[in-house]
RNA sequence: GGGCGAUUAGCUCAGUUGGUUAGAGCGCCGCUCUGAUAAGGCGGAGGUCCGUGGUUCGAAUCCACGAUCGCCCA
């Protein structure tokens, strides 16, 4: 059913003939008064204006005014978590550094004192491995040969090259920071702060020497921590022996255990066989004990249960070998005995295996360790001795065989674990090593946790999970250039723990002498003597986890128990002369503890969150920071892992010199942080490609600013006064976007930053600027749309300095004459709460025109062609504005009123719903099929409900001679009908978009004169021959009968 | 085995407190505008919103179960 009504305009607003609507004369070449502002290229060379706004900002030293002008100011505390200073920077520190930079850069803005103290982690297992490759060392002998002194200096020279070539990397990427000052975790300061927390922890009874399995890295010689060895990447695809081995059981003739074990080397260390007690167990006919879970084809003879089992004895595989003397192999239970592999039944070998190892403390198992350090079998493995647990694989399976031991044989891939530093596959080991409990302090961390505010917010539970699972902390690691752990225990029974070099000097009885720095050799040739007893001793061999470098740095660089400042007095030890930082005092700990705020990357919470939060806690009882921005990894632009084997790796330095810092640092922040990064050179390009609409805005305002000679001044950055409406618009539209901005950059959030500002710039060019452009080409400008474009670009300026630091630095000198000289000296933006309503009404505007040239298009009309009349219906907002939409639609005139077509009335569901509940469906259903009753007022009648104006949408389907299109309610429809006077003008306007399209590809100069030549079907457009003249700078028009369309110079 | 995410157009991703016809960018095709634009605008093709069930007048969204992928842990 259809509604015809009638058109009844409620306003109308008649629109000048376009003709009439002169354009101002081109006046570039009448009009230039002064070069106000630096012409732009065309384009931004992003890397070529990096290093002039980085030599910019030398010269100037902006930075230093930048910290002296907020000096004083609140402090806004950032913990830099050390990088390991070893290689040059990749792609995805650049990540990191970005995120960093940009909230110590907002916080400047906003007026916070801050640190901007770099750090770099200088020791430890990471460093030594590089040194060793550098040196062409393989093992710890070689590097004991080449004396641990001369490895020391090596180390120390390799952190210092690689932590100036990073250095040199992120001050490019545009991060600043006060890179004089600099800590290096190797600081005898670093090493000292260490001592006393270990010495703490050791008060409370937390530290103690292990005896116990761990991953062991046989090139490196030593175990690797929980924390270290976690992640997927340390595990590979291997292939590996796999063996099934009878085990005969003594006193029962012909009957044996089944094993299986894909380890060769542990065999000779076996001690027992574990069964599952539960579990059902057969013997075969063949004398084979297997679960029977495991062989359903297979019949057995006899069928019992693992418990029945439990205590036999059999004899092993290797009794006769020197080690295994002695021993008494037993049948134990484990209720972890799998039957998802092998037989059911589990060789147990305490000395090769982390579950053998507890199970050996459960049941009273000997411990039989077969390998040496290097991974190489012990002497009193036989024949098997000097073999590496690889080598001694096949040796092992050939003697099973000639025993009649091995039942099966062949290999298998599977996941095995490889040392994260050099790639080696690991085995187990059981080792003397040194832990921190973690029970005691589980809880404690647990609760200060749960103070700390996390983005994203889910990170917070995997730290929390983290914490609930950690196991002992493994601190010792048996290397050279790393923390030396200070304890020095003694035969009477004594632990003793050095808790500063004071304490060392004082019981030092030999070795003060030669002490260098807090390294070995040096601080191993240092004696002390015992508390307890007086017996002269020295130090354990082991150094200290790195994380305990990175973990301490909340004090040793805030000089918690320093009670006075001492300048460059963090630069002790081996980092005299690298590092510039003092040693502040008490007081200042005080001031910048906690950290506001800390930043790494995910993996980081089982590494640097973890350790700094261990250490604190255990000190202060408080969390080190207050809140946490974590993020994913950087893969390349297919979402594959970056490897330099692969080849899609991309060097920090090419991004950089290709793409240039501020666009990477686009690419990073648009980046939702709890998923990977996709970082490319076609995602660049993109980037670049949004960034020119703001960089073409303002050449746009450049342009003209220039001609005009407008002359911005920095204390009329206010706007006020009575500005036209769309000046008060873009007003408006750059407080909604500074407030925005402001709001995410306060939740850590620059996805919602770059969001707002890909908006903002829409909006700015597409609409602003496009609007106003007749305002911009009269004769001396119009003073207030100067202002105003100025103005939203300044602000905008402003807000984006933190995430594109160089280009609105360069923009910023362009814009801003007389105002702070840099833009990351201005300050952040204080403007108003924005006039929301406003926004509404112009993004009403934008709707009712996108509608307009929907239904223009919908209808083949060409937008040259100028309408008799657009229809709005539904949008009240946009009245006022009916000049620019007749404008932007090319149409004659505008009303506003009821689209003369078919109704169509749709419920309101959100103000509906709640009131008609089950009814809905019903109501909903009869106004689709047209069923209803208009009332009065707008209302209507449907299925026995009356409904409001504002629980229904009404639309219009479309009319003969009317182009309609419609959405959320609002209808437009285009009056196709055209008569010979609109032809003749659309067709004059084809000419002259015809003759300004040859005056462009003729290479004409805009100020150029012409004389244009028409053929004699044309003559009837002359009647508009002024202003075709003035819209091509015709000095003349031509007709000539046969020929073509032709301009020549005037 | 437990936990945390994710799954939406060819690709990359948005999608608010549940609300009408699920959007953007890129790519493709067509049209178009242009006196800042190397740009811009409009349209088209292209969707089982992972699946099943539930709650609800109404589910991409909430709940349950399951699938796949990633991560963390065991």
């Amino acid at each position: 059913m259809s509604h015809r009504l009638r058109l009844e305009p409620f306003q109308s607003f008649q629109y000048p003939v376009c003709l009439e609507r002169e354009r101002p004369a081109l006046h570039f070449a009448s009009r230039v008064a002064e070069q106000v502002f630096q012409p732009l290229p065309t384009v931004p060379d992003h890397p070529a204006l990096e290093r002039e706004v980085l030599a910019w900002w030398d010269e100037h030293g902006t930075f230093d005014r930048l910290r002296e002008q907020n000096r004083g100011g609140p402090t806004f505390g950032f913990m830099d978590g050390p990088i390991t200073a070893n290689n040059p920077a990749g792609v995805h520190h650049g990540h990191g550094r970005t995120l960093k930079d940009v909230f110590q850069r907002y916080k400047a803005m906003q007026g916070f004192d801050q640190r901007y103290q770099n750090g770099f982690d200088s020791q430890g297992l990471w460093v030594e491995v590089e040194v060793e490759k550098e040196l062409g060392l393989g093992s710890k002998r070689e590097i004991e040969e080449y004396g641990l002194a001369k490895f020391a200096r090596k180390c120390v020279e390799r952190v210092a090259y690689y932590s100036e070539v990073m250095t040199e990397q992120f001050r490019r990427l545009g991060q600043w920071m006060d890179w004089d000052n600099d800590y290096y975790t190797f600081s005898d300061t670093n090493i000292e702060y260490i001592w006393g927390f270990l010495k703490t922890v050791h008060e409370r009874g937390w530290l103690y020497m292990g005896h116990r399995s761990t991953q062991w890295c046989p090139r490196c010689g030593t175990s690797l921590s929980q924390h270290e060895q976690a992640g997927e990447e340390n595990y590979v695809e291997m292939e590996h022996p796999s063996l099934f081995v009878r085990f005969p059981l003594v006193g029962r003739d012909g009957e044996a255990l089944v094993v299986w074990t894909t380890t060769p080397w542990t065999l000779p260390a076996n001690v027992a066989a574990a069964v599952k007690p539960d579990a059902d167990y057969g013997l075969t006919a063949d004398g084979r004990w297997v679960a029977v879970a495991r062989y359903p084809e297979e019949s057995f003879t006899r069928t019992v249960t693992g418990a029945e089992l439990v205590g036999l004895e059999y004899s092993g595989p290797f009794d006769d070998l020197p080690a295994q003397d002695g021993v008494v192999h037993r049948v134990i239970p484990w209720d972890e005995v799998s039957l998802d592999e092998g037989t059911g039944i589990v060789h147990i070998a305490p000395g090769a295996g982390s579950e053998d190892f507890e199970l050996s403390k459960v049941h009273g198992l000997p411990v039989l360790a077969p390998i040496d350090e290097a991974g190489r079998m012990l002497p009193a493995y036989g024949a098997f001795a000097g073999l590496t647990t690889g080598e001694v694989a096949e040796p092992v399976t050939h003697a099973l065989r000639e025993r009649g031991l091995l039942v099966g044989e062949g290999t298998i891939l599977h996941r095995y674990p490889i040392c994260w530093r050099c790639k080696t596959p690991l085995v187990f080991r059981v080792v003397d090593d040194w832990f921190i409990s973690a029970e005691e302090i589980r809880q404690p961390m647990l609760d200060a946790n749960d103070t700390v505010a996390w983005t994203p917010p889910q990170y917070k539970k995997r730290m929390d999970d983290w914490l609930r699972n950690m196991g002992d902390w493994n601190i010792s690691r048996k290397r050279y250039f790393g923390l030396p752990l200070p304890f020095y225990p003694c035969e009477c029974g004594h632990l003793n723990v050095i808790g500063s070099r004071k304490e060392l000097e004082a019981r030092a009885v030999s070795g003060l002498d030669q002490l260098e720095e807090l390294h070995r050799p040096w601080i191993d040739a240092v004696h002390i003597r015992c508390e307890e007893c007086d017996r002269e001793l020295e130090r354990i061999p082991e150094v200290g986890d790195a994380w305990l470098d990175a973990g301490i740095v909340h004090f040793s660089t805030l000089g918690w128990h320093n009670e006075t400042w001492i300048p460059h007095g963090y630069a002790t030890g081996a980092s005299a002369g690298l590092s510039g930082a003092d040693l502040p005092d008490h007081a200042y700990w005080e001031k910048w503890y906690p950290a506001d705020w800390v930043s790494e990357m995910r993996e980081q919470i089982r590494l640097w969150f973890y350790a700094q939060s261990f250490m604190s806690v255990t000190l202060t009882g408080v969390s080190p920071y207050r809140s946490v921005l974590t993020y994913e990894k950087v893969f390349d632009e297919h979402g594959k892992p970056m490897h330099k084997s692969t080849g899609n790796a991309i060097e920090l330095n090419e991004a950089l010199d290709l793409m240039g810092a501020d666009v990477m640092r686009w690419l990073y922040c648009a980046q939702t942080p709890s998923e990977p990064l996709r970082f490319g050179y076609q995602i660049a390009d993109d980037v670049k490609r949004r960034f020119l609409t703001f960089w073409n805005s303002v050449n746009f305002f450049v342009e003209y600013a220039n001609v005009d000679g407008f002359r911005p001044s920095w204390g009329a950055l206010h706007l006020d006064g009575d500005l036209a409406s769309l000046d008060r618009w873009l007003t408006e539209r750059t407080h909604a976007f500074i407030h925005d901005a402001q709001a995410a950059y306060d939740a850590y959030d620059t996805v919602t930053v770059m969001r707002g500002y890909q908006a903002f710039v829409d909006d700015l060019s597409n609409w602003y600027i496009r609007r106003s452009r007749p305002r911009f080409w009269q004769e001396g400008g119009d003073p207030a749309a100067f202002q105003t474009l100025w103005y939203a670009l300044v602000q905008s300026l402003r807000v984006m300095a933190p995430i594109m630091p160089f280009v609105t630095e360069r923009l910023w000198r362009d814009l801003v004459l007389d105002g702070p000289e840099s833009v990351h000296l201005s300050g952040w933006p204080e403007v108003e709460e924005p006039d929301r309503s406003l926004l509404d009404e112009i993004a009403a505007v934008r709707r009712v025109v996108t509608l307009a040239h929907q239904a223009r298009a919908s209808a083949g009309m060409s937008l040259r062609q100028p309408l008799r009349r657009l229809v709005v219906e539904g949008a009240p907002l946009v009245a006022a504005h009916a000049d620019e939409i007749a404008n932007e639609v090319n149409v004659k005139g505008i009303e506003f009123g009821v689209v003369e077509a078919e109704l169509r009335v749709k419920p309101h569901l959100p103000a509906l719903g709640p009131r008609l509940g089950k009814d809905l469906p019903t109501v909903r259903q009869a106004l689709q099929a047209g069923e209803f009753e208009e009332l009065p007022g707008g209302r209507f009648r449907a299925a026995g409900h009356e409904l409001e104006p504002e629980e229904v949408l009404v639309e219009r389907l479309g009319h003969e001679g009317f182009a309609v299109a419609s959405a959320d309610g609002v209808t437009v429809a285009v009056d196709t009908s055209l008569d010979d006077e609109l032809i003749l003008e659309g067709r004059v306007r084809d000419l002259i978009r015809q003759v300004n399209t040859m005056r462009k590809e003729q290479g004409f100069d805009l100020t150029d004169r012409v004389v244009l030549t028409v053929p004699a079907e044309l003559e009837p457009l002359l009647r508009w021959e002024e202003h075709i003249k003035n819209e091509v700078l015709a000095v003349e028009i031509r007709v000539d009968g046969d020929a073509e369309l032709s301009i020549a110079k005037a």
